[in-house]
DNA sequence: CGTGGCATTGATGTAATTCAAAAGACGTGG
DNA sequence: CCACGTCTTTTGAATTACATCAATGCCACG
């Protein structure tokens, strides 16, 4: 399978197989344009879910119209719904084309019953969930918008595959950023702005965004200390 | 077992056993005071935890001083350390006494082939542990103070059991609340008394919430939308 | 070439942080 | 049981930072 480019010649992602071979058989391919949904189930959902190539946002819609973008989601991540009694998680796709495998769960087990490379994603797909809600809950948590946006550009340097000369690709929106992060649109720019001014980041295009100074965003972005 | 109380004659909690019989014996028994440490492993424990009585939370200490609380654990909550390649967790006591079960996750494993109760449990370990964060994540999305600390009652007294009155225990400190809704220390109390001042609750001393109007709370928490 | 969506930039009002201090709760020891 | 010291919580005033409103620039697409 060839790369994939959006429309400006940027490579975003190649498909991962990680466990391809087995669960090929079972999976449903879903494609979908930027924005649209690829599951809005509101109770424990019999399916397991792949991002194969571009990307999905997973999120809440608020009744004041305000939206709030719970997690990211790109090649490699599995996402399901869990017993939710409170929120309506809903998954979007951010890009176009954004291509998903669908599973069902029992079809899943049954496969990881023989194939110890599904059974370790399957076990491992709820602690790396967490540990992203881990992560961006601590992000959530910095004070300031600068450190916000730093620290999801080195969150999302360190998930994504490596580019060259540390260049990240950011394939949502500023407004999905701006509802990821909790800060409005603008801040968004402003911060990003303020890291270009400062040296610490070029921006090659709203979406490619070069680390000039690994270091010195990593000291904005506040990081954990031992203790 | 009788009932605990705290000095001020306030029941915090009385211990949940929900899977004692079975895995009291492998149940290795902690007590703590109020901020001392219950596990600070960084690498992938073995060990899971349960809050019988008292409170805990789970953090990370930052390295300019200031600490995120991520999640407050409270009797029945189980615990557990994933593989966190970013941040370093910390469990600690939020009240004295607090009393913790600590098990050996292959002894879990082991007496959940036979009992079907303590399988559910570990089972729903991380599910929950998902719910939470969600849930802490679309709160920390909310942008004004008042609505975070609303939103904050009302989950907090969602999880707790009921007590008479619609009245709530809040066992941690501001401060914790602060950490844990990414906002300054007097802020929560100025919301506490807004809402206090705006007749929507109560203040029975700084622990002791007791919500006068559920409504008019829930709509400064801005609710989820069904999409 | 004009239009629409997205991103950036600027000006202003508002809300939260910060610094500072007072009031209240809690524990200790007299 | 009360007095005292300490820590927590609350309140106040000044500053800062973000959201909001508004306008412009940019690029893709019709």
């Amino acid at each position: 399978m060839p790369a994939l480019g959006s429309s400006d010649g940027i490579i975003i992602d190649r498909p991962r197989f990680a466990t391809s071979a087995c669960v090929e058989p079972v999976a449903e391919h879903l494609t979908r344009n930027a924005d649209e949904l690829i599951c809005a189930e509101n109770d424990h959902s019999p399916y397991w879910y792949r991002v194969l190539t571009g990307a999905a946002r997973c999120c809440t819609h608020l009744n004041d119209g305000r939206r709030r973008v719970i997690d990211f989601l790109i090649p490699g991540d599995m996402f399901r719904v869990y017993a939710l009694p409170v929120h309506r998680i809903r998954l979007e796709a951010v890009v176009t084309p954004t291509l998903v495998h669908r599973y069902r769960r029992l079809e899943l087990e049954q496969i990881a019953r023989f194939d110890r490379a599904v059974a370790r994603e399957m076990r491992e797909e709820a602690p790396r969930a967490i540990e992203r809600l881990q992560a961006h809950t601590v992000m959530l948590g910095h004070s300031s918008a600068i450190e916000r946006v730093a620290a999801f550009l080195l969150e999302f340097s360190r998930r994504s595959r490596p580019q060259p000369e540390d260049t990240l690709v950011l394939p949502m929106s500023r407004s999905d950023v701006a509802d990821y992060l909790g800060i409005a649109v603008e801040s968004v720019s402003r911060a990003l702005t303020h890291l270009r001014r400062d040296g610490i980041i070029d921006l090659e295009g709203p979406k490619r965004v070069r680390i000039k100074s690994r270091p010195a965003l990593e000291q904005l972005a506040v990081q954990v200390l031992d203790a």
